[in-house]
DNA sequence: CAAATTCTAAAGTAAATCTAAAGTTGGTTG
DNA sequence: CAACCAACTTTAGATTTACTTTAGAATTTG
């Protein structure tokens, strides 16, 4: 899962993302409007957090943004008062919750798994698609009610498959979800053929059927047909 | 044990802390309502020790939001006088128990024994798993009927796990359970791999088994399988 | 201040991730 | 349709990251 973290206190941005990091998300981070405008202009995310007050602009007006090109990214926001005011202006926009500093860091990561099973996961803690059952909590993945042992790679890659599933996704477009973006743009992105192998040969170890389907020359269709 | 003190008399909430902390309990202290509500609506205690006249607040509504939110915290009400009302009002909302100051620190102590005992100690002194026996009134634990010494941060950790068996524990969940909040959120927690190795090298050294799972790159999780 | 506990740091080990290269398949073209 | 190239698969192993273990420094406790 990939976050945007948009946070003009870079002492609390770093804090944040390395705690997220450590839970296993792909963060990453915008000081300011600017920056945070480009981002969300030009990346998909699954979740952005959301400081109001930035430098150079109003974290409100990045909120309409977003609602306006309809991006599916679940929104919390982080504000600085109890500002009842704030709160109201950005529930009423559309952010899906709001937490106020100071928090405690798993306080935001329970906040933030509600938004993720309320936008992404039908409000369940389970994904499932057939025999393969996908666990958010325990971040276990079972096939035909076994459970197969998998790396955070493999984990995060089936989890995206399975959430944009019958529709191609591109090396790049893979690329860009499990990866933050200090990786190298221009590189080639072979490792993801190790990955995905390591998948596919985990869920057939116990009899799974092999949903990816390989798009010659487009990329991967996880799907039933 | 992790207990917050709701209680406005700073030299009481002082007094009360400092027992408790040499009676080896996790403190973390409110002396008022806004303080409290943040603390509750941000951190998991195993006790809530509450004072019903804060300066700003009624500690009846604390105790109603806590009730609302379902949290696991047993509470007990600390009240200036043996006002017959405010009790009733506390138990029927829900306070597992209630002690009438002044009080004395022993009594206190008891109290918490028994709200412990029944809700999470399923009623017994005892805590079990398999070989492992934890006594919560001695402190001490026994391995195959031998004992084995531990200190306190050892022992903590311990029915920390076997409370919360089967379930994945990260290192941030286990720091922020076994520490107050003044521990450096942006620090690592290598400590906790010294205290987690004891532990497993006393329980082995009774011919216990290691339930003690490490999940690579999630965390821990106790348990049989 | 002596002893025990807790935390820090560093060396050792294991696992995950990435790289690279050999093998295979599919599509294209003469 | 044969030959070739590009894209994908698979495997082995190098690198990086995470965990374990140990020793000892710092802190707390009696």
């Amino acid at each position: 899962m990939k976050i945007l973290i948009v946070e003009d206190e870079t002492d609390l941005l770093i804090t944040i993302s390395n705690y997220l990091t450590k839970e296993n998300y792909i963060c990453e981070l915008a000081e300011n409007f600017q920056k945070a405008f480009e981002k969300i202009s030009i990346y998909e995310y699954d979740i952005i957090l959301l400081d109001i007050t930035l430098p150079d602009g109003n974290g409100i007006d990045l909120l309409k943004y977003i609602k306006k090109k309809n991006l599916k990214a679940g929104i919390i926001i982080l504000s600085a008062k109890s500002s009842l005011d704030d709160k109201i202006t950005g529930l009423d926009l559309g952010a899906d919750d709001y937490i106020t500093k100071p928090f405690q860091l798993s306080e935001l990561n329970s906040r933030i798994n509600a938004v993720l099973r309320k936008h992404h996961f039908d409000g369940s803690n389970v994904v499932q698609f057939n025999e393969i059952k996908v666990d958010t909590v325990s971040k276990t993945i079972k096939v035909n009610d076994e459970e197969i042992i998998v790396t955070k790679k493999e984990y995060d890659m089936l989890l995206y498959f399975i959430l944009n599933k019958n529709r191609v996704l591109t090396k790049e477009a893979i690329a860009e979800h499990l990866w933050n973006d200090n990786i190298d743009q221009a590189d080639n992105f072979d490792f993801i053929y190790t990955h995905l192998n390591n998948i596919r040969r985990k869920i057939k170890s116990k009899g799974g059927t092999d949903y990816i389907k390989t798009i010659y020359g487009m990329g991967y269709k996880f799907s039933d047909r």
